[in-house]
Order: C-alpha cells, then sequence, then structure tokens
RNA sequence: GCGCCCGUAGCUCAGUUGGAUAGAGCACCCGCCUUCUAAGCGGAUGGUCGCUGGUUCGAAUCCAGCCGGGCGCGCCA
C-alpha cells in the first residue's frame, strides 16, 4: 500500500474517534518539503461543516492519531496536519518497492473493457504533425489503461472512405505514374490526389468526373473497388512504418469503410424510433425536449434563442456522413465488444460533435462511459491551425527523421565510439518528439517548432535516458554481486532520502494519470525523479562508498531505473543502455 | 449573437482539483570534468498569476462582469 493510502487510513481512524463517525481524511504530498512529506487539510474541511475550531479539531486528532512509528505529526497555521515521514520509513518502503513488481502501483481498472480511439488517419494521405497528438496521446493512455488494469482495446478507425476516393480514383485512372507507385506508394498517391485536387478547382468538369467515379465505387462497382482496395493496402503499409518506429500498435484497424453497410438500416432505425426525422431534405437528429435547453448538445442559443443544432445522418443526396458512422461504431463496440467505456482522443474543436454523438447513442440505449479526450490544436509561426490540406504542411515522418538526425549529432559529438549509434539516436530523437508533446498539458495549444519539439537538453525525454543512462553505468562498472531482495537500506544524505521520497510517490502519481487522462502527470513525476537522481549522483559516491553504504546507494539506483523505465514505457519512450 | 477553451518570469510551459513564501526548462550571469557518462550538478537574476469585483480562515485555481486571443455552431471529416 502506498504510504498516502496508510496515512490516509491512520487519519481516518483517529477523526473517526475524536468525531464519533467513520470521515474520509485525504492526504496529498506537501507542497513544501519544509512542512513535511505528507499534509492534510482534513481538519479546515470538517471543523467548518461542525461549526468548531480547526486547530482545536487537529490538536485532538494528533493525540488520537497512530502512525504506527512511520513518521511523526504536528499541527501547522489555521490547522493544517502534517506529516513527517522518517528516514526509516522510506528505507523500508524502498526495500518493499524492489520486491514489488508493480513498483507500489495499485490496479484500479477492474479489468473493465475501454474501447480507446486514437491516431485515426485518412489513407492515401501522409500523416502531418497534427496527428502527432492523437497518435501518441491515445498510445500513452492505451499503455497507462492497460498497466492499471484494464482491458484496453486499441481501434485505429481510420478515414478510408472519404470523398477524397472520387478525386483518387479520377488521379489513378488518367495519371497514375506506375513506376512511382512502387517506389513510394503512399508518395505517388498524394501526389495524384494534390494534382487532382488543383484541378477540380479550376475546372468544372474534373470536379464532375470525380463525382462520377465516387458514387462509381459506393455503388459497388468492381473496378473502382479493387483500385480503392490497393491504395486502401498501400496507404495501411506506409502508415504501418511510422507506426512501427513510433513503437505503436492497434488492435484492430475498423475503419470507416467497415461500417458502411450498416449505415442505411442505422438511419432506417433511427427514423422507425423517432430519434431522427426529415428536415430540409436531410435525416436529422434533433432535441429530444427532454434536457433544459442550456444542457442540451442538439440545442444552441443565437440571436433568435434557442434553436436546433442537428446532427444530420442522411444528406438529402442520400449520401452519409461522419455522424452516421460514429454511430454505427458506437453500437459495434457497445455491442461486439462489450465497451464499459469509449475514448476518443480528438482534437477539442469536434466537442459539439461528440456531445451530439454521445447523447444519441445513449437515447439510443447504446450507453457506455462515452469521454471525449479533446486536445489543443498545433499552430503554425502565423498561430493559425495547421490545416491538413494545405500543401506545405510539415510531415510526420519528417520531424521524426530530423529528430533522430539531431540526436545523431549529439551523439556523434558527445560521444563518438558509441556502438549503436544509428539505434540509440533512434531511440533518443523519438522520445524527444514523445515527450515534448506529453509533457505538455492537453487542452494547450502550441506552436510548431522544430527547437521545441527536438530539445534534447532540459526538460526532455533525453534528461530522463540520461539518467537511466548514467545508472546502467554504474552497475556495468560494479565489481561482485548485488542482490536488490536482500538489499539493506539506511538512508542518511538529504540527496538520499529524497530520491526515496519520490520513488514512493510513483505508486500514488499512476492512479490519478487516468482521473483527467493527462500523462503530463506523469512526465512532471519523471523530471522530478530524474531531477533527484542527478542530484543523488553528483552528491554521493556509490562504488567508492563503504560496502553497506554502497549496497543501500546500489538498491536506490536499481529501484531508480526501474522506475525510469517503467514510467517512460508508459509514455511510450523506450531507455537505451548507453548514449 | 450563442457555446467551449486559453491568458502565469524576456521566451516555452507546469502548478497534485481551494492551501502555507507561485515552480521548471530555455536564454542571460557566476562556479564545477586527472573521482560511477558534464545530454549533467550547484548558485544568482527574473512574477500586480490579463483587469475589476465577489464567495471564505485562505483564490493562479470557484462565481460574476469586462479586456485580449483561439476554436465551434446543417448537409466535409
Amino acid at each position: 500500500m502506498t504510504l498516502q493510502r496508510q496515512f490516509e487510513s491512520a487519519l481516518a481512524d483517529a477523526f473517526g474517534k475524536v468525531l464519533g463517525e467513520k470521515t474520509d481524511a485525504s492526504v496529498v504530498a506537501a507542497a513544501d518539503l519544509r512542512f513535511g512529506d505528507y499534509q492534510s487539510n482534513a481538519a479546515m474541511a470538517l471543523a467548518k461543516s461542525r461549526r468548531t475550531n480547526p486547530r482545536e479539531l487537529a490538536g485532538k486528532v494528533i493525540e488520537a492519531l497512530d502512525l504506527g512509528g512511520l513518521g511523526t505529526a504536528d499541527i501547522a497555521g489555521p490547522g493544517f496536519i502534517n506529516i513527517r515521514v522518517a528516514p526509516e520509513t522510506y528505507a523500508r518502503h524502498t526495500a518493499e518497492l524492489l520486491a514489488d513488481e508493480r513498483l507500489g502501483v495499485p490496479a484500479i481498472g477492474d479489468g473493465r473493457t475501454v474501447v480507446i480511439d486514437f491516431s485515426a488517419p485518412n489513407v492515401a494521405k501522409p500523416m502531418f504533425v497534427g496527428h502527432i497528438r492523437s497518435t501518441i496521446l491515445g498510445d500513452a493512455l492505451s499503455r497507462i489503461a492497460r498497466f492499471l488494469g484494464f482491458h484496453v482495446i486499441a481501434d485505429n478507425h481510420i478515414g478510408d472512405w472519404g470523398t477524397q476516393f472520387g478525386m483518387i480514383l479520377y488521379g489513378w485512372k488518367t495519371q497514375l505514374d506506375e513506376a512511382a507507385l512502387a517506389e513510394d506508394p503512399v508518395n505517388e498517391l498524394v501526389r495524384i490526389y494534390r494534382a487532382i485536387n488543383a484541378a477540380t478547382k479550376d475546372d468544372p468538369a474534373v470536379r464532375e468526373s470525380c463525382k462520377a467515379e465516387l458514387v462509381k465505387l459506393q455503388a459497388g462497382d468492381e473496378e473502382n473497388l479493387a483500385i480503392w482496395n490497393r491504395c486502401v493496402e498501400l496507404s495501411k503499409q506506409g502508415l504501418q512504418k511510422i507506426y512501427d518506429r513510433l513503437d505503436i500498435r492497434f488492435d484492430h484497424w475498423l475503419g470507416e469503410s467497415f461500417y458502411n453497410d450498416r449505415l442505411g438500416p442505422l438511419v432506417e432505425e433511427f427514423i422507425e424510433k423517432g430519434l431522427a426525422r426529415e428536415s430540409e431534405g436531410a435525416i436529422c437528429v434533433f432535441a429530444s425536449g427532454e434536457l433544459p435547453d442550456e444542457q442540451d448538445p442538439f440545442r444552441i442559443q443565437n440571436k433568435e434563442g434557442w434553436q436546433d443544432n442537428p446532427a444530420i445522418i442522411r444528406k438529402a443526396d442520400g449520401g452519409f456522413l461522419y455522424a452516421t458512422t460514429d454511430l454505427a461504431t458506437v453500437e459495434y463496440r457497445v455491442d461486439e465488444w462489450k465497451a464499459d467505456e469509449i475514448w476518443y482522443v480528438v482534437g477539442v474543436p469536434q466537442q459539439l460533435h461528440f456531445r451530439q454523438i454521445f447523447d444519441a447513442s445513449r437515447r439510443w440505449g447504446k450507453d457506455a462511459g462515452f469521454r471525449h479526450i479533446a486536445f489543443g490544436s498545433i499552430l503554425g509561426e502565423d498561430r493559425k491551425v495547421l490545416k491538413t490540406r494545405s500543401g506545405d504542411n510539415v510531415q510526420l515522418a519528417d520531424v521524426l527523421d530530423e529528430a533522430v538526425e539531431r540526436a545523431g549529432q549529439v551523439i556523434a559529438e558527445k560521444n563518438p565510439d558509441l556502438e549503436n549509434a544509428g539505434e540509440i539516436a533512434e531511440i533518443v530523437g523519438i522520445g524527444a518528439v514523445k515527450f515534448a508533446e506529453l509533457s505538455q498539458h492537453r487542452l494547450t495549444d502550441y506552436v510548431f517548432a522544430w527547437d521545441r519539439m527536438l530539445a534534447l537538453q532540459g526538460d526532455t525525454a533525453p534528461y530522463l535516458q540520461y539518467s537511466y543512462v548514467r545508472i546502467r553505468s554504474i552497475f556495468r562498472k560494479l565489481e561482485g554481486g548485488f542482490d536488490p531482495a536482500s538489499a539493506k537500506l539506511s538512508l542518511h544524505e538529504d540527496a538520499e532520502v529524497h530520491l526515496a521520497r519520490l520513488l514512493a510517490r510513483y505508486g500514488e502519481t499512476v492512479p490519478v494519470l487516468l482521473d483527467d487522462h493527462r500523462p503530463n502527470l506523469l512526465a512532471n513525476y519523471l523530471l522530478e525523479l530524474a531531477r533527484a537522481f542527478h542530484s543523488f549522483f553528483e552528491a554521493c559516491p556509490v562504488l567508492k562508498a563503504e560496502p553497506e553504504v554502497r549496497d543501500s546507494r546500489l538498491a536506490l539506483c536499481e529501484l531508480t531505473s526501474r522506475v525510469l523505465e517503467h514510467g517512460l514505457g508508459l509514455l511510450g519512450i523506450r531507455c537505451p543502455e548507453r548514449m
């Protein structure tokens, strides 16, 4: 059990004795080490509701408090209860964590099934930097949820059926370069897409031809279906290369096309059940009237007052849309996969869309714990959102290449004799890109800048990886064996105690990451841990210390390297042995 | 017009859900490599947390109103 939970339990008992009834007493890591290791504001909160003096209440609680020798408690200010943990407690706790393969992290998921929808690029287009957020965030959340005991289904809902296929089909038939296709399929698809896209702008005839190709495809024309199939396969192979580099795997790739057959019947079902009706030629889902207007995602207010803001599920021309596919997808995930929760890792602009989908799904009887895990936009230098459609967008593959290139330069400079330099540059460079994304609050918009995303010093993945590397280096130079399982720890130096203090907090940090789906809290924790380690490393020699001190410090090093490697692993970032 | 998000050090950003003297990184300045990897460590400088009120023992955090920025509001995804 984490120290935090032990203190909460002891404090709850003490409050129970004093107040004569069961209460919860939350304990958090102290804001400032001068106040102790942990603090509780429970006395102030409880005194308020009971109209008693908080300091007095805190005093009685401290008298009744039994910390079992883990530490000492005192009162401060208006009624804070501060807990100071004894170094021996940290020493013992560190030894316990070394024997625990979960590193102190409780499994809170309880086997519940959660479907995570992330990345979802369009086929026949490369991934741009804009895709980085959903892809990396979604993967990290998948790893975290899995470790916390959820049954995770990672689903890549690729855009394999959009209207862009009209242009691609027409381009394929009129100007495909077979040699270029063999060389670099995705690039060739992009080339014809762009060429036709440009042509449609000033030639209505081309536009009509594209539309005709799309209609033929949707009607099941064999030739067009075969071309479409080929395009999707080639695109998937291209995407897989990037996912391999990013070390990302999906359990399913059920794209839009997978739900095609369901769309027509779904719309009919919605009409039959009175969930949707015709309006201006289109079939729309409107407000239920069950909610007050201000809570209803299908109603928004404007000059004329409350107005319907429907989700269109069938166009006037009979075509289906984004909302239709998303509803079919919900149905499949709830009925076939028995999803208890569905998380959508999609940008914040689509908030309204998801509120409508979630509400419509519930009224339809397809209920799950829906979560739109929104994130902010990546902006260009002009502070405008990077548009996927504009041609000057930066490709994700180029960002990765540049990151690895820069990491390679640093290695050549600092450690020219390093073996496997190429492989390590890949681990470091890609780690840097991932960490730049994950260390930030997900809702923050940011301007894309090479130097910022590819920084290798300061609060970055390489900083964390470097602390791991320093530890591995110690163990390589260690003569004779060391058995972490039988290590006896005694902590004397401030740097030792502080390192142990942070190691104890890993199990307190990981479970809260999913409260609001924020991996950046883990990034913050890991940076703090690595800072503590680097300070320790400078202040406390390990190999040259007396045998008992040495073993104690080796135990700290061992646990630190395990937590760093594990924590980075939850973010999808690997650790090299040397760098 | 209505809704959502944002405004914190010169720059980029955190801030454990209302706690104590608001923290990191970058940049700048001063120190530290014959001792376990200097992608590092120690120190210095740097803030009216957009503005004004309110709620209370206590507000960067919650509420209201302004100012500034981003995004979204019927047949794209």
